[in-house]
DNA sequence: AGAGCTTTTGGACCTAGCAT
DNA sequence: ATGCTAGGTCCAAAAGCTCT
């Protein structure tokens, strides 16, 4: 873990922490290179998905990311391999005819040799996902820790471990709250996870446009109730049904949706309770944004219950797990 | 002028087919 | 088993317009 032979061709790369200079030799190894133990002993998945989901929450917590690279059939067993979100180099997929407007892509890549193999070891009818730890080369990186801030695959993971994320920027987008002040609020309450002006915003024509398009189809109306709305966020953590715990559902009124000739509707559109006082009102919604943010809390700390019990789980079977990789 | 909002762009993820 | 390539899809970031 200690000794890197490193990278081969840098030229066309370029190291994503370095900042703009990148003046300097592309040979020269990285400051801090991203070490890590193992990965922690999982228990089976029903899925090569789940089984990427749980190694990614994993990574996270070593600033990198897993991604798949490649799923094939191994005699009778489905493989895949996990690896560094910084593996391979930079290759822009664009048209016939069409040339990259950017003079410098934003690339992340690094051609970062670190990778997870993955396999089933049941059938594929009745899945039994486990990995086998990287060894010599491909358990090491060949790039610094990478920054959040800059890397929107760990906020993704960083949003779908933490639900709550997206549960507080949906409830104060509601309460009608300005991009700005959502950012300082949710940034208070959970820092790792970075989000800015534009994450509001584009969750918001996400979720919103996707809600008035589905609301146009279905009458279904907002989440009624709490139970309800924790079911979600239930499912999303405990299912093993991956087709459909990896998204979180939005349904909203559909007079909370802006229109087009009422770009403002959630402004515009607001009760005007004419006879209370500026000064009540203010105090009546702090109370309800208090209200939910401790739903929030609550949903958050049921996850994390979640994710110990899986931590748990995994300890129990690591020396299986050992076993069957050593005899492979 | 600055903030909010919508639309567009293109980087990254993912998978499949074929080659080695 | 792995590399290479192509192409579809997703979504973060940028661009540009509107509103206060």
């Amino acid at each position: 873990m200690q000794s890197l032979v490193l990278p081969v061709d840098t030229q066309s790369r370029q190291n994503p922490e370095a900042g703009p200079s990148s003046s300097s030799s592309p040979d020269i190894i990285p400051e801090s290179i991203l070490t890590h133990g193992p990965p922690p002993p999982l228990p089976y998945y029903p899925s090569h998905k789940a089984l990427l989901e749980a190694l990614q929450a994993w990574s996270i917590t070593h600033s990198f990311a897993l991604i798949t690279t490649k799923s094939y059939l191994h005699r009778t067993n489905q493989r895949a391999l996990f690896s560094c979100s910084c593996a391979d180099r930079y290759q822009p997929k664009l048209a016939r005819g069409k040339t990259l407007n950017r003079e410098k892509p934003k690339t992340k890549r690094t051609e970062c040799l670190y990778r997870v193999q993955a396999l089933n070891l049941n059938t594929a009818q009745d899945p039994k996902w486990t990995y086998i730890s990287p060894t010599g080369p491909t358990s090491v990186h060949n790039h610094p820790p990478l920054n959040p801030k800059s890397h929107a695959i760990l906020r993704a993971i960083q949003r779908r471990l933490h639900p709550g994320i997206d549960v507080m920027i949906e409830q104060l987008l509601r309460e009608g709250l300005p991009p700005r002040q959502i950012v300082k609020q949710v940034d208070a309450k959970f820092p790792q996870c970075h989000i800015s002006t534009n994450d509001v915003n584009n969750f918001k024509s996400l979720k919103f446009v996707k809600a008035g398009e589905e609301s146009t189809t279905s009458p279904v109306g907002a989440v009624e109730s709490q139970d309800e709305e924790s079911g979600i966020f239930t499912n999303y953590f405990g299912g093993d049904d991956d087709e459909h715990n990896t998204s979180v559902v939005f349904c909203l009124n559909t007079a909370e949706i802006p229109t087009n000739g009422n770009k403002r509707g959630i402004q515009d559109g607001e009760e005007q309770p004419s006879k209370r006082t500026p000064a009540d009102e203010s105090n009546r919604r702090l109370e309800e944004a208090n209200a939910r943010v401790k739903d929030a809390k609550k949903m958050v700390e049921r996850a994390a219950a979640i994710l110990r019990a899986r931590e748990a789980e995994a300890r129990a079977i690591a020396a299986e797990v050992k076993a069957w990789s050593q005899g492979v």
